[in-house]
RNA sequence: GGCGAGGUUCCCGAGCGGUCAAAGGGAACAGACUGUAAAUCUGUCGGCGAACGCCUUCGAAGGUUCGAAUCCUUCCCUCGCCA
């Protein structure tokens, strides 16, 4: 695609690059943005970035690679979930050069026959031998006919917005090449296919809200910083390529960095969690998540901002045990939950660790507590 | 339309009359350890209770039984096969 690319280029005007993002969960991942974050450069040297959201194709869901049915959403749903999108979007893009487009706007008008029209484009076997659907259907499992037609929606999306180049994961392959097709089909030049390896999550699984292995857009500084930290070590060199705009000589020096003896990869890890941190939040929020991480993660102790919470009135005369007032102050869903944390001595109070759970609460100025690894608060009567 | 398989605790998924608040895995939480919120190990993981225990939960509603997630009836929903 490279030559296609340097064909387009020469052309010397600003190419339209188009990256789409379905909003079917309300926080979108660093891995949703990795190609987000490559388009930086393009939007700085003039090109039109256009930043798709699509509130129709997320009706069906994107197939690919699913083992099974996707959860479908209603159009209500979705633009309910698509409201902070934009503003996840805006987070790397600048907003005045970056064209926000739903895909409502067009594909609700498509007529039943244009879809005709459409399918008739794709060969049946084109679709149903991708791997995802030949495996469901061999295996006797659900496949319905709207799942097919995902790759038309994704397709004419490249359509309807005249793009250049499509930017995305490398599983968006096979929705980019439905999209040349159309193009074609309708005779203009088909968009260049731009695709980037997906980014593993913390773990090394794949990134995904269940498995708890994701940095999200909207996390603040000090998750992005602390999540970032806890990749695994052979995480390190993918996420130096895809989530940092570290430049290229800079990445490889990095990464040779690690393969040297008597390097403590953690060190690796904090100039990537810093940059990452730095690209979402700024500089500033980077500097205090990399500080705070320090202090609470490394050193066990008090973050600078704790936040100081009011003690209810009827829990001031002595006798509310730690539970009860944990309870009132919303610190915890159950008592037994309190009970659990305090038999585990994982409860600290002014540093002292708590495993009664009759203890009661003393009233004083500026009480401490702590619950587990990171959650501190002050108390004040 | 015919036949078959199912709906289980946050998720996946076992259980198929009592020993079931319900195996196992994931997520979550805590502790130990450590270079990290990594890995590993250990523990916890419906609610109330110090505890014997009690209450709520296995698609919905009824029923059988001393006793049901497990059996029966009806209903709702899902999936597959053959048309």
């Amino acid at each position: 695609m490279t030559h296609e690319l340097r064909e387009r280029l020469k052309e010397g005007r600003p190419l339209r690059i188009y990256i789409g993002a379905d909003p079917t969960a309300p926080s979108l991942h660093i891995g949703h943005f990795v190609s987000v974050q490559k388009l930086r450069i393009f939007q700085e040297l003039g090109h039109q970035v256009i930043f798709l959201i699509g509130d129709y194709t997320g009706t069906i869901g994107d197939p690919t690679g699913q083992a099974g049915e996707r959860k479908r959403f209603t159009h209500a749903e979705l633009k309910e979930m698509a409201k902070d999108y934009e503003k996840q979007a805006f987070r790397l893009l600048d907003p005045a050069k970056t064209e926000v487009r739903y895909n409502s706007e067009w594909l609700s008008k498509l007529t039943f026959l244009d879809l005709v029209e459409l399918a008739s484009i794709f060969p049946l076997k084109w679709v149903v031998s991708r791997h995802d659907f030949a495996e469901r259907l061999s295996k006797g499992e659900s496949l319905r006919l709207h799942e097919t037609l995902y790759c038309i929606m994704q397709g004419y999306d490249a359509y309807a917005l005249d793009c250049d180049v499509q930017v995305g994961g490398y599983d968006q392959y096979l929705n980019m090449l439905a999209g040349r097709w159309i193009q074609e089909h309708f005779g203009k030049k088909p968009h260049v296919t731009w695709t980037y390896p997906l980014l593993m999550g913390t773990d090394g699984r794949k990134m995904s809200k269940s498995y708890g292995n994701a940095v999200n857009l909207l996390d603040t500084p000090e998750d992005m910083f602390g999540k970032s930290m806890r990749i695994s070590d052979e995480q390190l060199p993918p996420w130096i390529d895809l989530t940092t705009n570290f430049a290229p000589a800079e990445a490889d020096a990095l990464k040779a960095e690690l393969l040297k003896p008597g390097v403590n990869p953690m060190e690796i890890k904090k100039r990537l969690a810093f940059n990452i941190t730095e690209q979402y939040h700024g500089v500033d929020a980077a500097e205090k998540a990399a500080e705070t991480f320090a202090q609470v993660v490394q050193g066990k102790s008090m973050p600078d901002d704790v936040e100081t919470l009011k003690v209810p009135d009827e829990a001031k005369s002595g006798d509310t045990t730690w539970p009860d007032l944990l309870l009132a102050l919303g610190l915890a869903k159950s008592k037994g939950e309190v009970r659990r944390l305090m038999a585990q001595g994982g409860f600290y109070v002014d540093g002292d660790s708590i495993t009664d759970t009759d203890t009661k609460y003393a009233p004083k100025p500026e009480t401490v507590i702590r619950m587990g690894k990171r959650r501190w608060y002050k108390l004040e009567p």
